[in-house]
DNA sequence: TTGAAAGCGCTAACAT
DNA sequence: ATGTTAGCGCTTTCAA
């Protein structure tokens, strides 16, 4: 039982053992060399008196806080940031490491607020999951920190975990036409937050959509106008949202074309949408219409169970996280890192209930 | 621009603009005198030294290290977690704080670790969205830091927020009542982790279930064991379940009693398992039976958008974070807190568009 | 095999 | 109004 009242510090053990800080520090990390005798005396000074090693001193003698930071932009519309922070936490855990998050909520003001309050707390590493500037991620490497993006590059100097949201839109588009669908609605353009860096048209969106195009082009469809729909992504309810959207969207894309068989949402929060429509005109998923997604958030939660693309959001995070590490831990060798690494994420196809072959 | 190549300190600004350290930390926190002309000088200094202030130092030295802990149970079965988590992060950024959060999974022994990461890393105060354990609550509180938990208390020695969870069923009954139901089913029993603490079955649970039970007999309709379905709720598919459990209840229930006309579920992850039975079954919702469920997480991207009793998770977490920084600073002047906290956050009834009056 | 001692970067008495 | 100084708790040469 401790003794003292305030908590036992590395003096106060080698105090209580009759030996130096030096020593007490030795056998805390088991290196240097500390006879058995000693060992085990310190080692019984330290069990009862509940010390507890300072992080804090530790991380300002050695210059490393053994923490990583992590920016992401709040779980509300989506819960893929949810899932990539608790990959990024397992990685970190796994090192031994702790993890600082901090939400920007999509405001790119506070996320260099986050970036600045992270540096000054000296993480070793910054992950970003899905940089909304690129300057913010230049400030993190500018102060020698790795940095690391999730789900999209917008900063080309930094490493990136992503995934290849073009083979994710051919595999739902390949599942789609070999059931015999042909008539195939699109539903487009689900962005979470901000256009980021304001740099035209999102990257993600684009592939998503070009997979779709592609499969078509490909199978001699030419793309229909009427079979795509797009426009500005709402937050609704205070960031709730994005399923609104996709129950309008559908709802229009009836009206466009009432004889499509199946619809490709760009995200599970559209296809959700996209079902309450279907649930309120009565038509029926899948025997009338296939519905596909992208994400595998809550799909399987969906009424049908949502046929969906499924991005590897725990696994981004978990290689996000490792590769902060790992490019730590050359810096301390090299003195600079060579090429910019790009880590790529595997999309597969879930197919649950929400896709057949089309009645006709 | 930086002069030097290591990052500046305070000790390389004093130098540069001439004046002693202590004076450069004056006009940091603008605190104790500084002559207009130094403050200015020492400012411009700071400015294109790049000084970014070391938390780390500073913490050693105020023994603080304004930062909150914070302990979950991964986000995947429940976004419950990822709100209650925002809401935490949203309070210590108020505060200036940052927040280190630390997954356990629901595994009671990595709770253990967390609170001695935690207590290590020496923050200043460690939100439980949920604790697993008293021990582990203790713990925190016996390391003199404050300790708050969230959803439901285990330590009774600790402060908590909590909902009241008895009126929220009543709530949900209530609605169902009023619209003319009568024959109405609950599924319970949603626990998405392990039993906590082993002790007996789980307060939130019975409360939830009480309000339904004592709702009805008000009514003077005793409650029909064939209108209740329980048992185990299974984690499916790694982690990533409740639907099917709701699923299967569901099924059970129509067996049971094919002419109920409402159903509450204790969760939203077990509602949407009873709408996709119900799709599947081609019963209409609300038309052919109501379905009310219980947390409003992802209630509203339901087809139908569904009635739910909401939690309210983020205000949940943001009490917690400012609870736990009140009691920190509390804790500063009195030598020890009085009586034990409980906060109380207001569910309430978000109705939708799967209740309705009955059929016939 | 162990100890002495010099800091890591910052703050806060205490002096001046 | 400003400077001096003694640490916070730990690690790590360097010496013994």
């Amino acid at each position: 039982m401790a003794t003292t009242r305030s908590p036992a510090t590395i003096k106060s053990v080698a105090a209580r053992a009759g030996v130096s800080t030096a020593t007490v520090s030795r056998v805390l990390h088991s290196n240097g060399y500390v006879a058995p005798e000693t060992r085990e005396r310190v080692e019984a000074v330290l069990r009862d008196s509940g010390y507890r090693l300072d992080a804090v001193a530790q991380a300002l003698r050695r210059q490393r806080t053994i923490t990583l930071g992590l920016i992401l932009h709040g779980i509300l519309p989506n819960p893929f940031f949810a899932e990539v922070a608790m990959g990024v936490e397992r990685a970190a855990v796994e090192h031994g490491f702790n993890v600082v998050m901090f939400n920007t909520d999509g405001d790119p003001e506070r996320e260099r607020e986050g970036v600045e309050s992270l540096l000054s707390r000296r993480v070793d590493g910054v992950i970003f999951t899905t940089a909304l500037r690129a300057e913010n991620v230049e400030l993190v490497m500018g102060a020698g920190v790795p940095a690391v993006e999730v789900e999209r590059r917008l900063c080309d100097r930094a490493p990136a975990v992503v995934v290849d949201n073009y083979a994710g839109s051919r595999l739902a588009m390949k599942h789609l036409l070999e059931l015999g669908h042909e008539r195939i609605g699109y539903i487009g353009e689900a962005d979470t937050f901000r256009e980021p860096d304001g740099s035209g048209p999102d990257r993600v969106r684009q592939e998503r959509f070009a997979g779709y195009r592609e499969a078509l082009e490909e199978r001699g469809i030419s793309v229909d106008d009427a079979h795509l729909i797009g426009g500005e992504y709402v937050l609704e309810h205070g960031g709730w949202g994005g399923v609104g959207t996709g129950r309008d969207y559908m709802r229009k894309l009836l009206e466009q074309d009432p004889t499509i068989t199946a619809v490709l949402a760009s995200s599970d929060l559209l296809a959700a949408g996209a079902l309450q429509t279907l649930y309120e005109a009565g038509i029926r998923v899948p025997d009338q219409m296939s519905i596909v997604g992208f994400d595998d958030t809550f799909a399987m939660r969906l009424a049908p169970p949502l046929t969906t693309v499924r991005q590897p959001m725990f696994e981004m995070g978990l290689s996000a996280g490792r590769l902060a590490i790992r490019l730590l831990e050359e810096q301390e060798h090299r003195p600079a890192g060579g090429e910019v690494v790009t880590e790529w994420c595997e999309t597969s196809l879930v197919v649950r209930e929400s896709s057949a072959a089309p009645s006709r």
